[in-house]
DNA sequence: CGCTGCTTTGAACAACTTCAACTTCTGTGG
DNA sequence: CCACAGAAGTTGAAGTTGTTCAAAGCAGCG
């Protein structure tokens, strides 16, 4: 496949996969860990030539391999409902790590597919494991990267359970934007990777209402939209509305 | 499976706390650990005496100090909206561990509250990290039940993103059924702890749907109702309305 | 008994979907 | 460079599912 991580992980300038240099590393896995720990660390991950859109990282049903930390570009993770429909589960950014969910079985049970040209590092998951056993730092960080998924999942079941499509995708963009900007991009303008389809799915809507609200955020000046380019211009308008609705304002005499 | 690999679990009988004669330890945490390594971590448990129904086991908020091991009993988690309202996250049945999605930044992001009197295991998450970082098999163990949930709650956003509400009732009614059987008790009739309101809030219906539901299930002849006691007693049919819904028979022509 | 809270049922209403048509974009080949 | 075909996105109008509002039925409990 790719070049092999053999080269002696020492002098990190020249080495391809140096989380210790990779601007992703404190999203990504090493976080306090000391200097020989991130070498071994480093010495067991893989990186792989980009994928191109369209390309699946790994198939439901695949076995567990390898986690796959995300470098540059993006990813969605989809699984099919049992009438052949996709259901995207997320759209996932760099530094985010795939595969967390397929560890209790050793099998994927979601597939993950480049929204746009990709580069990945590749994490061989016994290896992984192996090492975090005898890191602790590494361990705990683990630890720490699943839960924080558990708690994005249970925070966007809110969203599917509660809140109106206004609120869905107003909060879908301003999760973005924190994602974006957390990465050191800008978090007021940024492209969506995903098509409107891949956004309604996420969001459990239908593709029209997702074009309708669109425009609608554009008329009322929170967004400029120019295709996939969103401009958000009233970052307070748009928490306004994904957070609390007024749509009952007498909530106040009966609370 | 079930039946004890080495009943020579020392002087077992004289602990209050002992996950190796727990009825629920192959759903809890030790799986293949080693006798000492189990009881080790049997020393570190706590088990507090059983709260009461509507009791809090923790509030949103609180620090992390323990997870929770559910012995008997059932517990419901649930975060609030902006506005206020509560989201339910899950009900949990025995044998389940709580709290993992505080270990992020240890806080809890949402609060536990007992649907019933129920018993516990309390488990210092401190300890048990550390415990890990030395047992393998309980570090192994932990990222699979984290997996695990991670999975469940995948398959529970495919409910809330794509299903209609009788789906997501039958889907429920299976998922409880499925999870009282791995526990030994009846797949076929078992008590519903939550009230009506709280399965329409976990969800994402309205209480009416629910109601209407029961008994339009009931009518058909797939489930008997009373009260919270519920039977099933057509599971095929149940599960036949719990996938593949058939409003688009054409899609056979579209595919 | 007569609360009180939970559940059920009916009817009107709203939000979102579906269907259908049209527009814009993208990439390909002449 | 333009034409064209297909994909993606937008917009309008009709249709549905599930919600909301209102009220009655029921069990549990002081």
């Amino acid at each position: 496949m790719s070049e092999s991580p053999k080269s002696k992980v020492i002098s990190i300038k020249g080495l391809k996969v140096a989380c210790g240099e990779c601007s992703l590393h404190d999203l990504c896995l090493p976080v306090g860990i000391s200097q020989s720990d991130m070498e071994r660390l480093e010495h067991i991950i893989k990186r792989k030539r980009p994928i191109q859109k369209n390309d699946f990282l790994f198939h439901s049903g695949d076995g567990l391999n390898s986690l796959y930390a995300i470098r540059s570009g993006s990813v969605k993770t989809f699984s099919l409902t049992d009438d052949g429909q996709e259901q995207i589960l997320g759209f996932h950014l760099p530094g985010e790590l795939l595969g967390l969910d397929a560890i209790h079985d050793l099998v994927h049970h979601c597939s993950g597919r480049a929204l746009e040209t990709t580069s990945i590092c590749e994490v061989p998951f016994e290896e992984l494991e192996d090492l975090a056993s005898q890191i602790p730092g590494l361990q705990q960080q683990l630890f720490r990267l699943m839960s924080k998924e558990l708690q994005s999942d249970e925070s966007f079941m809110m969203v599917l359970g509660k809140k109106t499509s206004e609120e869905r995708l107003s909060n879908f963009l301003l999760n973005l934007s924190m994602r974006f900007k957390q990465r050191g991009f800008s978090g007021s303008e940024f492209n969506l990777s995903m098509s409107r389809n891949d956004i309604a799915n996420y969001l459990g809507l239908a593709v029209e209402t997702v074009s309708r609200l669109f425009t609608r955020f554009q008329n009322a000046g929170l967004i400029e939209v120019n295709r996939k380019l969103i401009t958000i211009t009233d970052m307070d308008g748009l928490r306004a509305l994904a957070g609390a609705k007024c749509k009952k304002d007498e909530q106040s005499a009966s609370n």
